[in-house]
DNA sequence: ATGCAATAGTTGTATATACAACTATTGCTA
DNA sequence: TAGCAATAGTTGTATATACAACTATTGCAT
């Protein structure tokens, strides 16, 4: 969660001073997950500069992911602490369109099911309790190239949103009634189980990446999506390396 | 590469609205990489805002990844277009030793080879040309968990600061000399080759996660590093969904 | 007690201004 | 011509201000 930007012996700015003052709060444990921090006037007054100079420190934090500010409410310390960004890896679908290669998608199935217990803690479920299930099989060039399984807290989605997850990412249908904040994601490379090799008609021994996606509202966790894709490789992003 | 994050119908903010004119220069061609963007006072001119909202403007797409400015010189557009951030994946090094795991790192050899075919495209070199290429093994708690190969473009870092990888990232020990620019990342999932396994100690049927990383500065290509990493879970980033 | 309106507090957008720090060019001088 | 100084142009930091948009609370009226 470094925050400096500037050569040795060199007075950092004022928005620096008051963002490594929020960072250290935080990372000692001071300001837990959830906390309100400072509004922009309380900055203002406690560091003795304009609100401008205090919102950009908090404004930045925000795009770091430290903080999340809510208009009309403050500003408060996000679930989980920002990680320093060196990698992006982009949203799968948007790749496949923007590749220009013809993508579709077909749902499997949409069920309620019980939970397994992997399944279960990633959702923070009680074990056998229930959420839905659906799996969806995207196509690129009519040829399946990605699985995705999604397992729905039924507690915190209404039934009647869950339909066609074909064309929708979570945000898409869930925007309104469940405000989705945050999402965690989990890579890997593993070798998929025979189910899913027969979807994905591939052998048993072709190393696949699997994201595992994770999305959060206030009230909990929503959703998890487990993408499972073969051989195919992800462009990752540019960040600048400083 | 958008820049929307507002409910239809309504005005976008005047600083949104010079990002999409911005954004649809660049993605229509007509302002290629590289090339000088219109100064904040251009901008405060032609779109009749005050210089701090041109200025808003062109700080967010910089820290989107999609412009790149330079005090006392201009903003230019960056040399690969940004991608819409929705995973981030952190660097590797710092995740197991936050992980509170011991790690250490063994450099195998450093020595001056041509390139093979694969390599010299990525690097942008011909054939047959010559790169300093290392190897370092990683471990974790005394286990090798990850293999470090990289090849530097010899004709761009002079041959003395070569020396220690292990405890080292590109922009460490080419900062003064070649600034780094950018660097793009690629994911993969792969069955390692019999030499990657016996380092590693993993039998061939084992998935491993691949990440290729270039580094560039303003004149090149300047390093390609090809991790690989059995079994290892990289936990991504928590970007807010919106 | 319930519902609603007013209010205080917070973040969002926008302007105008000033000076500092840095870069690239221009033009002069030796 | 080569080197240096002055200069114009650009981005970086910082302040002061105003109003808009939104949220949560307070307090009143029913």
């Amino acid at each position: 969660m470094s925050v400096t930007n500037l050569k040795f012996n060199e007075k950092p700015a004022k928005y620096i001073i008051i963002k490594q003052h929020i960072c250290q709060k935080i990372e000692s444990g001071q300001w837990p997950q959830h906390y309100k921090v400072p509004s922009e006037n309380e900055l203002t007054q406690q560091f003795d500069v304009s609100r401008m100079t205090a919102r950009r420190a908090l404004q930045e934090l925000t795009e770091q992911g430290i903080l999340v500010r809510s208009q009309g409410s403050g500003t408060y310390v996000a679930t989980f602490k920002s990680q320093s960004s060196l990698l992006e890896i982009r949203n799968i679908s948007d790749e496949i369109h923007e590749r220009g290669h013809k993508h579709h998608a077909k749902q499997l199935m949409l069920k309620s099911i019980a939970v397994t217990e992997e399944v279960a803690i990633l959702l923070n479920l009680k074990n056998n309790e229930h959420v839905f299930f659906s799996q969806v099989l995207h196509f690129e060039n009519d040829q399946a190239i990605q699985l995705e399984q999604r397992y729905v807290n039924a507690a915190l989605v209404p039934e009647y949103l869950l339909q066609d997850f074909t064309q929708t990412t979570p945000h898409e249908y869930l925007s309104d009634v469940a405000p989705l904040t945050e999402a965690t994601h989990e890579i890997e490379a593993v070798l998929a189980d025979d189910e899913v090799c027969q979807l994905l008609n591939i052998s048993n021994s072709e190393p696949c990446l699997q994201v595992k996606r994770r999305t959060w509202s206030r009230k909990g966790v929503v959703s998890l999506a487990i993408l499972t894709a073969p051989g195919s490789k992800y462009r990752l992003g540019n960040h600048l390396v400083f």
